[in-house]
DNA sequence: TTGTATGCGTTATCAA
DNA sequence: TTGATAACGCATACAA
């Protein structure tokens, strides 16, 4: 019972391979007769087309090479979810790869994207400066960075309007009346960090507030990250932020813990606004104020770039997705 | 600059392409000179083997097709991780398919990973029965149900040990005391649910205790379904549960929700234990107790089921994945 | 409108 | 130990 090729359904029809491609894949030029023949041979032998050789026959192979830093983040999982919507839409394949935000993991996923023959890859790049840039340009093969930038013109990506992400946040913080308010964010090596320090120094400085370094930290990424940052900011001697801006709600949740263990209260002993607005932040005990980023539109985003690229347009994408401040409780 | 190809490597070595294959897949009757020689004209052109050929040729295409129900569900993506880091350890690719636990869109994926040809299907059935089994069998391909089952003795799978779940978490709360115990379970068509009734039933029941229609609630899967059943459960007329048992972290967070708006207090009020031991719920201001399953593990030893299947094993392969009550402050 | 023949980049068979 | 050559299943240029 081997599975049945093209060449099966045309003996079946008594036509011959040819005519059966082009009836398959609704090409003009076959009589309807025939056509239908065709499909009804097909539908009898109920023949799948082996999508490996069309590849090896026709440049485009109809998959999407995914790689993502973490896919037990929810944030990077629901961009994927976005982008496996897109791509069925296409009738295109996923072909996903875990970095684990390691380099070397990286750069051997983007080996493995490029002997798969992908017609794109679609990454969420660990390092912002001196990472994967010249093994992706190597590889010839387009690709859109996703979530995060390498802050120049010429790169194809689409990522949160992080400077606005910082400014939401801070203009809120500051409308509530708080001057001190602490940032604790993410790696330096990480474009969505530097815009978001960017967005929070900017309107600091247009409301007459400052900021210093005893108020900043940076390198957070895991929830622990943002429990310790949180305890050192306020166990500070000299006068202790009112507010704490996170760069991720795992890591507003760390600072949520920290703030617990000191005895304090949120919002009133500190107000807090974290990043990404997990559905679980919404769960706390004091709900948590979140800047919202549209991962699930971002992944579609991503993937729709890509086509565009591979239809022939030859203008960089550089796309921001629009961030919408939710306030609940905790500021 | 097209990619090179075997024949290039070839060329440049001044050898076949046949013997430029079988110095590259390490295969035996090579002159180690040669062998160099190849090794070298295919590093100097930085070669690629082209997989979708190789494909096309053997038997196996070094493929794991996987179809989850949500990506964006925690307990799945971790299990997705753990295919992908043992999928690398074999070489292999992942292509990866989310059902949106729609049974439609889990037979399309099916269909897809037929035409790609994948070596195996690792899938989340989203039906217990009279679901995608049929399918899934006249394709022809093996296949791997991951933390369900469809409840028969011959289908490959790897589950948590639902029974004990039940048993672990019903246990617990009868050793504090608790003699009215909810249960807030998952959908009826899922064989997680099934698992874990009996554990609580047969818990209940070895320690003389009961449960009633009015203790129980099924199809919850959501945080709002938590709550639901958590707000229906709690204002009973007759005797109030002082425990519940939920079917997952998230829906448990409903019940937690639900038991605030009503001013109670966990656990002296309410004792509440969840299952999946997702990370925010040691974050919670009370953290919950919880049935940890071994999500990753779970996730690689699909994979090792399917390649023990693939190197040729025809023993049915049925894995319980041990589970591990993680006692925190709801219990 | 349809059929024949070629090649995509490999692996594998067989002969040298 | 190596080389020539035939597949794998499909799409397509070209011939009919």
């Amino acid at each position: 019972m081997t599975k049945p090729t093209i060449r099966d359904v045309a003996d079946l029809a008594e036509v011959s391979i040819n005519t059966v491609s082009r009836a398959l894949n609704g090409k003009p030029d076959v009589h309807p007769t025939t056509r239908a023949a065709v499909l009804e041979a097909a539908r009898q032998l109920n023949y799948v087309p082996n999508r490996l050789a069309r590849r090896l026959r026709t440049d485009r192979t109809g998959v999407f090479g995914v790689i993502v830093a973490d896919i037990s983040n929810p944030f990077f999982a629901m961009v994927v979810k976005g982008m496996g919507d897109a791509a069925r839409d296409l009738e295109c394949s996923l072909i996903l790869q875990d970095s684990g935000e390691a380099l070397e993991r990286e750069l051997e996923a983007i080996h493995v994207m490029r002997s798969e023959h992908v017609d794109s890859i679609l990454i969420t790049p660990t390092r912002f400066r001196d990472g994967s840039v010249d093994a992706l340009r190597s590889t010839g093969v387009p690709f859109v960075l996703v979530g995060r930038t390498f802050g120049d013109a010429e790169t194809d990506h689409v990522a949160p309007d992080d400077e606005q992400v910082g400014r939401l946040a801070t203009s809120h913080l500051l409308d509530r009346g708080h001057r001190r308010i602490a940032l604790i964010n993410g790696p330096e090596n990480n474009s969505s960090a530097h815009g978001r320090r960017s967005g929070y120094l900017a309107a600091l400085a247009e409301r007459g507030a400052t900021s210093s370094p005893d108020l900043q930290r940076s390198e957070a990424l895991t929830l622990e990250d943002g429990r310790r940052f949180a305890l050192e900011l306020l166990t500070q001697t000299a006068e202790r932020p009112t507010a704490v801006f996170a760069f991720s709600d795992l890591v507003a949740l760390g600072a949520v813990q920290a703030i617990r263990e000191m005895g304090m209260t949120i919002p009133d002993d500190v107000a807090i606004v974290g990043c990404d607005d997990i559905p679980f932040g919404a769960c706390l005990e004091v709900p948590l104020t979140s800047v919202r980023i549209p991962t699930h539109a971002m992944g579609r985003e991503a993937v729709a770039i890509a086509d565009r690229r591979l239809s022939g347009d030859r203008t960089a994408a550089q796309v921001k997705m629009p961030v919408e401040l939710i306030v609940r409780d905790s500021s």
